[in-house]
RNA sequence: GAUUGCGUAGCUCAGUCGGUAGAGCAGCGGCCUUUUAAGCCGUAGGUCCUGGGUUCAAGUCCCAGCGCAAUCACCA
């Protein structure tokens, strides 16, 4: 922080505590005793390779089921009681069942003695198996039999269903796909502590089906993202993530080092700079799908890395980003009403009203276009009672609001203080809105409005109260934007003076000369979580930062004088 | 960073007024050919987050620390 004193936090000495076993090894329960035996029994003496081998033809689980047929069901449950009947054996030839191949991993086990209900889960779902004594061979029988919860197995047989009108394949063959060495979570609770949940993603996934079809939905929403980027023109390019100079945001980077340069480098904490240089060298629209870095706090809505869109169209404005972030957003919202019924998610959206709803939460948000556009000024007065350039009346506003550092801040800041204290919180979080043409002195980086320089080309879109995303009218006049960085500098404290550099290459670049042009970022995390009803970022981030665990080495053994005893 | 809450068996959770650590599931040994959190009989399993303190006695009360969550602050 602001001092960098050269006194080291820990001692340099590093000695690894020499550990009488391995902390897997300590862990090594009952449980865990227990499956390892057992995968030797299934090597040793059932013949099953404990970790698989290829497998071809496999179905998931939710084509398996359509391949149930109950006239063939039918068929073949009368045809074998009739030969149990007459006490000869089922005419093989009449089944007319389909024969299915499938794994997953074992989430219920039922032992009936000389049958064995299954039920196997993969990303699409449960499907039970039946294991009969007398269709499998001996060692599949003892394998089904003994097969632990969270252990992976294969099997293949005729799809039908049981006298309780299960739909199950029966199996006539069964083999290990993986045996599961770890102890695996309560089989009607599940995994439901948040931080185990989040430490232990690969089992939260198996254990709680909503969290692996959160994913597979947000795969789809970027995936479509792209398909509306690409089918208006826009190129998908990369930038650095590792670079020189952070910059085009205000956030704190995470350092790094590249050592064959001997050169320090910032994760990126915005693509903005690149994207611009981009339409400088001819790319008349970009867009960049990618990771930045802010080493900042962590809450429900940040995660120190997250997936952001940025969006520069040649020839375009903070309007232009505005018809394409309504129609990109609106489309989303449409599609998610197919997403959330293949989900089996509740639906009580509907497009009668004119769009999609969906919830979000205790919320339920209407995407219907147009979304709500509101001029930041008129929010404001909406708000606070005053205009906004009576900065006096302001200021009072501040004061009875205990804003009480208002005296130390700049008029302008006051203003935006006060707007997002009053009048923020006037945005109706059940609808998309647009809040249009802030503040030139709040939005450094920005094009002064033509017809009022004290207003910029700005929008910032909000939906369920969060901040989805800005948009610009892009500042490209090198001359003003030299002005401007060299102004943020001077207002830099020490510790933001050791990551913030100007730009001078950027500023080079303008002078070549970018077309005017229209931003946009989108956070696709949040966009994520409003789509798919999740509380957090930590929902949708497939493995969020948490802090570690076991930093017990410290303390462990080292030189202590601390008097022990009394 | 602040406040509040939580941390007990592999998992989900009880634990009263401070008095020998509990249940269900999972595990292990049995029985069972139509189960749906299967059932029945038997059995084993604990650093009560960590470290101090008070007390004859602490899972329980006090202090400090660690982790997680929520709220707030920070984040153009």
């Amino acid at each position: 922080m602001s001092e960098s004193k050269s006194e080291p936090k820990s001692e340099p000495k590093s000695e690894i505590a020499p550990e009488t076993a391995s902390p897997l090894e300590q862990s090594e329960s009952e449980i865990v005793a227990s499956r390892r035996a057992k995968l030797k029994r299934f090597r040793e003496e059932l013949g099953f390779e404990p970790y698989g081998q290829r497998e071809d033809g496999l179905l998931a689980r939710s084509d398996a089921r359509t391949r149930f047929s109950e006239s063939a069901h039918v068929a073949f449950d009368l045809a074998s009681k009739e030969a149990k009947a007459a006490g000869t054996a089922a005419n093989a030839a009449a089944d007319t069942r389909a024969v299915v191949r499938v794994a997953g991993r074992v989430v219920q086990h039922r032992d009936m003695g000389k049958l064995v209900f299954l039920f196997l889960r993969d990303a699409t779902g449960d499907l039970q198996i039946s294991v009969s004594k007398s269709s499998v061979a001996a060692n599949a029988f003892e394998l089904a039999k003994h097969a632990d919860y969270g252990d992976i197995l294969v099997a293949e047989g005729p799809i039908g269903r049981t006298n309780k009108g299960e739909i199950c394949v029966w199996a006539t063959s069964i083999s290990l796909g993986t045996k599961s060495l770890a102890a695996p979570p309560e089989k009607w609770h599940g995994l439901t502590d948040p931080e185990l949940r989040y430490r232990r993603r690969y089992v939260d996934m198996y254990a709680n089906p909503e969290t692996a079809k959160v994913f597979a939905m947000r795969a789809r929403i970027v995936s479509r993202i792209r398909r509306f980027m690409d089918a208006r023109g826009f190129l998908e390019v990369e930038t650095p993530v590792l670079q020189p100079i952070a910059g085009g945001a205000a956030a704190r980077p995470f350092t790094t080092h590249h050592n064959a340069l001997d050169m320090p480098l910032f994760m990126r904490i915005a693509p903005e700079l690149y994207l611009k240089r981009c339409l400088v060298g001819g790319m008349r629209k970009v867009y960049e799908i990618n990771r930045n870095f802010r080493n900042e706090g962590i809450d429900r809505s940040h995660n120190p890395e997250f997936t952001a869109m940025e969006v520069y169209e040649a020839f375009g404005d903070y309007g232009t980003m505005m018809e394409l972030t309504e129609s990109l957003i609106h489309d989303l919202a449409v599609s998610m009403i197919d997403e959330r019924r293949a989900a089996g998610l509740r639906v009580d959206a509907d497009l009668a009203e004119g769009g999609p709803t969906l919830p979000w939460g205790e919320l339920a948000i209407n995407y219907a276009k147009p979304f709500v556009r509101v001029k930041f000024e008129d929010l404001f007065r909406q708000g606070a009672g005053c205009e906004m350039r009576d900065f006096a009346a302001v200021r009072a506003k501040a004061r009875e609001l205990g804003l009480h550092h208002e005296a130390k801040l700049d008029d302008w800041l006051v203003v935006n203080e006060v707007f997002e204290e009053c009048a923020e919180p006037l945005i109706d979080p059940c609808r998309p809105t647009f809040v249009t043409d802030y503040p030139s002195a709040v939005s450094p980086l920005t094009r002064p409005s033509r017809t009022d320089p004290a207003l910029c080309e700005r929008w910032d879109i909000f939906i369920g109260g969060m901040e989805v995303g800005p948009a610009y009218t892009e500042l490209n006049d090198p001359d003003i934007q030299l002005a401007k960085f060299t102004e943020q500098l001077k207002g830099a404290d020490d510790e933001e003076s050791t990551f913030r550099t100007l730009d001078e290459d950027f500023v080079e670049s303008l002078r070549v000369g970018m077309p005017p042009a229209g931003g946009l970022g989108i956070g696709i995390d949040r966009l994520v979580m409003l789509l798919t009803d999740s509380a957090s970022i930590r929902d949708v981030i497939l493995f969020p930062l948490l802090k570690s665990m076991g930093a017990s080495s410290p303390d462990a053994g080292a030189s202590d004088e601390s008097g022990k005893g009394a």
